[in-house]
DNA sequence: GTCTATATTCCGATAGAC
DNA sequence: GTCTATCGGAATATAGAC
């Protein structure tokens, strides 16, 4: 995976080669089913070193996790501009992190949370208070109805990824991200500022 | 979430012990993640046994999955009324079936087909070609859109099934049926006749 | 029909030599 | 820092005795 500048005996960025592995690994197929075993042969190493520097399987995926996807960064510029467009920009900025380095740490995630209930947790505590709260913060509602726009936003949401990125079904799958953008973004915006049900 | 039947050992349906067994813990752990010998344990019976009525664990997930939902039944309900309604009712009878005994296949598929390619293709063909095909039939709209339109309903019904059973998130996992049929039923309804991007 | 025994493979984790 | 060897466990699947 990572070639990178020739270092070469007694390697020492064999822990970023690691990391990179476990997160393909985690990516394609979830935390239950990547052995350490295989992430190790994806890399290149002894099985071993993956315990040597991670413990165990459970800190290697936290460090695989901790990517640079800092949502304090992606936010603000979500939530500038007319409130009108804000479903939009949701939407677009979801699917460019979907698309970035970035993405296979979701994939990840959204995989391993489906047969794995700690990896659940983690899925739950980073879409509430990493991507939602930011954006309902700045809402002019009825805070008493937040939590149910919250995570009706979390459907539509992961809906996307889950037919966009896992199941992969046609033709949201391979999809302009603009059209996406066009036809959802109308669906998280009345979600977020549109009459509920009381 | 299926009850298990309590089947008593030694008798002639130990073969439907071992399915409702194998429905159980294919709904609540995914298809790699649940063992022919837990499945074996569940039922009361012998692991052996599992292979003796059903060959392979491909071939009990299919038995499993093989449940009295019959769409042909469900959904001339869905299609009859007023054509504004339809997102609406298609939401109200998605939660239906989620609920009702068969939502245990349901879920197993779902769960399933996020780490295994093969289960993947399973949920593919069951959503277009029981669940939208006939839904998308009977639109009178550009037959160019419908591929999008479906896919697109596939994104919410598969997130609303994925946040309400699977990751259970807060309030849409316990959240009141008919709460939901009013909040994402137009999302439904614009994604079957609503404007489209070209 | 039911179960014992086993073949084969793989897992996470550890101990310790180089 | 790296690797060999191994422990303890669990998996699918098969062969064959009652």
């Amino acid at each position: 995976m990572t070639r990178r500048t020739g270092r070469r005996p007694g390697n020492p960025d064999t822990r970023e080669a690691i990391l990179d592995a476990a997160r393909t690994a985690f990516a394609e197929r979830g935390f239950d089913a990547s052995s350490i075993r295989a992430i190790a042969a994806i890399a290149g190493v002894d099985p071993a070193l993956v315990h040597h520097y991670f413990g165990s399987k459970d800190q290697l995926f936290l460090a695989a996790m901790n990517f640079p996807v800092d949502p304090g960064e992606m936010l603000p510029k979500v939530l500038a501009g007319d409130r009108d467009g804000l479903g939009e920009r949701l939407v677009r900025t979801f699917l460019a992190v979907w698309d970035s380095p970035a993405g296979s740490a979701a994939q990840a995630l959204l995989r391993s949370a489906v047969s794995n209930e700690w990896t659940a947790r983690l899925l739950r505590d980073f879409v509430t208070t990493q991507m939602l709260r930011r954006v309902l913060d700045h809402l002019e509602v009825d805070p008493a109805q937040l939590p149910l726009r919250g995570s009706l936003v979390a459907t539509q949401l992961i809906g996307l990824a889950m037919i966009r990125h896992i199941v992969r079904m046609e033709p949201v799958a391979s999809a302009d991200p603009e059209t996406l953008v066009a036809a959802i973004g109308p669906t998280i915006q009345r979600y977020l500022t549109g009459p509920l049900p009381s």
